[in-house]
DNA sequence: CCACGTCCGTACAGTACTGTACGGTCGACC
DNA sequence: GGTCGACCGTACAGTACTGTACGGACGTGG
């Protein structure tokens, strides 16, 4: 068996996290998936802890900044905004990771690290929305409308694939999302 | 200290459910936070899993049936879309167990409920986004989007309330929501 | 060639939870 | 006032996970 590094541990640990929780971070079935005993995973670690902030961050930083970083650049805030949401609900990178984290938000380790990515993600959708020409607290709140819907899409979609076929992955019912996503209350 | 109830664990393992996840569900540390040992909990259960199965049955009667019921009768589709979902978002019975339940549903006794639940809830939005005036797929689609915004509203109240400040209580920014939950994409 | 750093296996507590078996208590009802 | 059933405590395996301590393999540079 080959030599593992840290970074398989943090992949590892993330997958296990998407599917069964923070819990399911667990020392043992980690090792076992990675065809290891736990004396590797104590000698790149101190604790289990550590592991699952160290996982996290590096969730924070990929996740977070690469998907920001690819629209950024568009000029037309609406074109922007499409772009942005497109890629956010077809791409799921970690699929179920948000779920998970969402659910164990009160975890002493969860909890700034998702607050620190909802707020950057809010505030970027905030920023979208005012360049479309909201006024301040009326982008900010078109921004967490958007976002929840956004969340709720992919936990959804996720979720209970069976209670909305059709739906969840018919292009045009994405589509439909996204417009209702990018139009603002400004009937 | 009192003889419990089969229903005084029911809801005790809701709560639990909510705050700590399908895991959380576990006998000892209920019995501690009930006053009681194990003993009690033997008796009145065969299993771990049958008190998480009727604590959940419990929940889909009472959490999706009473909603329900308390806006059917109101005659003109969008004041009861606007009830239904006020009532919806204000109001969270057991606040967090939605998540847990999104997070958790590869559970073998959470999925059927869990989606049972959804589409119970989706059939219900549907009708009435066609007597609106809306075509089918098109009811039904927005049914998903509004459902999935009302579901990310309430994971991101919970989960990140320090991120979302002045929004998420903001009974302005709630009106907000609603008239976008009920706006149809008829632009 | 050997010595050192890297990486992993193994063995040893310690903890938390699940089920099971059985025994005890307390009130209702005859 | 005794008996029966509802309810709970206790004791006994059994399992899964966490940390720690230590020892071995393996390659690389002096």
């Amino acid at each position: 068996m080959a030599r593992l590094s840290k970074q398989d541990w943090l992949t590892a640990a993330l997958t296990a996290l998407a599917e069964g929780g923070v819990s399911a971070v667990a020392v043992v079935p980690l090792a076992q998936r990675l065809g290891v005993t736990r004396g590797s995973f104590y000698w790149h670690f101190t604790d289990r802890t550590e592991l699952l902030r160290d996982a996290l961050l590096w969730w924070e930083q990929q996740g977070t900044i690469a998907v920001i970083d690819q629209v950024a650049s568009i000029a037309d805030p609406r074109d922007k905004l499409r772009r942005l949401f497109l890629i956010a609900i077809t791409e799921d990178p970690a699929s179920g990771l948000e779920p998970a984290l969402v659910a164990h938000a009160d975890d002493p380790v969860v909890a700034p690290i998702l607050q620190r990515v909802t707020e950057r993600r809010v505030a970027f959708l905030t920023e979208a929305y005012a360049e479309l020409g909201l006024p301040p607290a009326r982008a900010r709140r078109q921004a967490v409308v958007a976002y929840s819907a956004y969340v709720g899409w992919t936990q959804l979609r996720r979720a209970t694939p069976g209670a909305l076929p059709e739906v969840v992955d018919d292009p045009e019912a994405l589509a439909y999302l996204v417009d209702n996503l990018i139009r603002t209350g400004d009937a």
